[in-house]
DNA sequence: GAGTGGTCTAGACCACTCA
DNA sequence: GAGTGGTCTAGACCACTCC
């Protein structure tokens, strides 16, 4: 194989991916050194190791110092998911992006939404629910907490000109997060709102954000049936 | 602000991280330049390169050539769903894990398996359906469909003895996939073999897999209700 | 101890994009 | 055209880890 004359770390790591595609090197096995390679392409060892540390990256290969770069055992073991805001979503699939304020009130919150933000009974949140619609057609039913001690300015948020998720992510950055997905069957407030049937399933997306241990806020996204959240590797 | 006198770009990443959460630079503003940055933190233009690319991944800020870097107005977060195999899946909940062999057939592939990976109707497919078990209970059925064209040798493999992810894992890499969720509900087949009722609101992960265009597998996992996919950031 | 990857430097040129 | 990030180089030293 002879490398092109003039190599990127693009061009690297797309020949070291093919070479592991094709089994010249076979899961497990030790991969040259990058000097070696460094040699072989004609071009620096910082090359090499952008192309290789990319590939680490991506689960293709594992390293280790002293041990070298191992072709990965189990290649792609995570999957990325983007967590674009509800606008993004809707626009991005060519749609108008609406939405509707449903209710915002400060209420103390009920035992399940205290004990998953690990709070007192007696914490002051703001409870706000809204529906997104794309194309003035349902799109998503959220339902959220935000925990006012953390996050006093929402009291005077205007969320009928900013939607909640938006202005959060403007005023209360987070320093970590909880993101999960389940199946669940429509209530019969959701059924109303997204117009379908009660007790149809639907894929529901729950999130919980935190800054430095103090919970910020937790939303509850309720998707309508054949909605599909998808990634590429 | 002082730089330590040693500086990564590790710590660059975290100053700089560390400006934008306190609001030093705000959303949509416009931060200093590599060469200012690399004079602020005295080290080389390519230290602060690495930092600022790290983040640009991360998605907190934008760079664009000529225009300079930006802190993001909507920083595009993302989850990592970790995609372990099943059975590490299920030992990772202190189950024992089993899985039973369903059927194992080689099969033109119906219309939509063609559709999705983008193969004739005349492609030779292997069809594999299988239940997982943790702790002698149904905890995940799978429908995979197989590429015999790309995957020649799994003709020959014993899945009895290694469930097909397994052997896959160790006999056909792939350079690119598409994992997906969705909810649906239970076909009665699913139904019986999950010991759940029919119709029931189920979590459905699809995957796809390909090797350098060709496509490799196909395959549906269907959990039963209650089933979360969660992850940290 | 020795070998390998991890990181940094100083400088250079290139590529894109804005004015 | 000019300014900014994108990438590359050649060399260096460090950090980790296996033997």
């Amino acid at each position: 194989m002879k490398p092109t004359s003039r190599s990127s770390y693009r061009d690297i790591r797309a020949e070291i991916s093919r070479r592991i595609g094709e089994r010249v090197w076979v899961p497990g096995a030790l991969i040259p050194g990058e000097e070696v390679l460094a040699l072989e392409f004609g071009c620096a060892r910082a090359t090499v190791n952008r192309a290789l540390q990319d590939l680490a990256r991506s689960g293709l290969v594992e390293r280790r110092r002293k041990a070298g770069t191992r072709v990965a055992l189990h290649p792609v073991r995570e999957a990325r998911f983007v967590i674009p805001l509800v606008r993004q979503e809707v626009e991005a699939r060519g749609a108008a992006y609406r939405y509707r304020l449903l209710s915002r009130e400060t209420a103390l919150p009920p035992e399940l939404v205290q004990a998953r933000l690990g709070l007192g009974p007696d914490a002051e949140l703001l409870h706000v629910r809204l529906l997104h619609l794309a194309a003035n057609a349902p799109y998503l039913y959220e339902d959220r907490w935000i925990n006012l001690d953390a996050v006093p300015a929402a009291r005077e948020a205007d969320f009928e000109a900013e939607n909640p998720n938006e202005w959060l992510v403007g005023h209360a950055p987070f320093s970590h997060a909880e993101y999960g997905f389940l199946a669940a069957r429509s209530s019969a407030e959701e059924a109303e709102l997204l117009q379908i049937p009660v007790a149809e399933s639907v894929l529901v997306s729950e999130r919980l954000t935190w800054l430095l241990d103090k919970p910020i806020t937790l939303v509850r996204m309720v998707y309508p049936p054949g909605h599909r959240i998808v990634t590429r590797l």
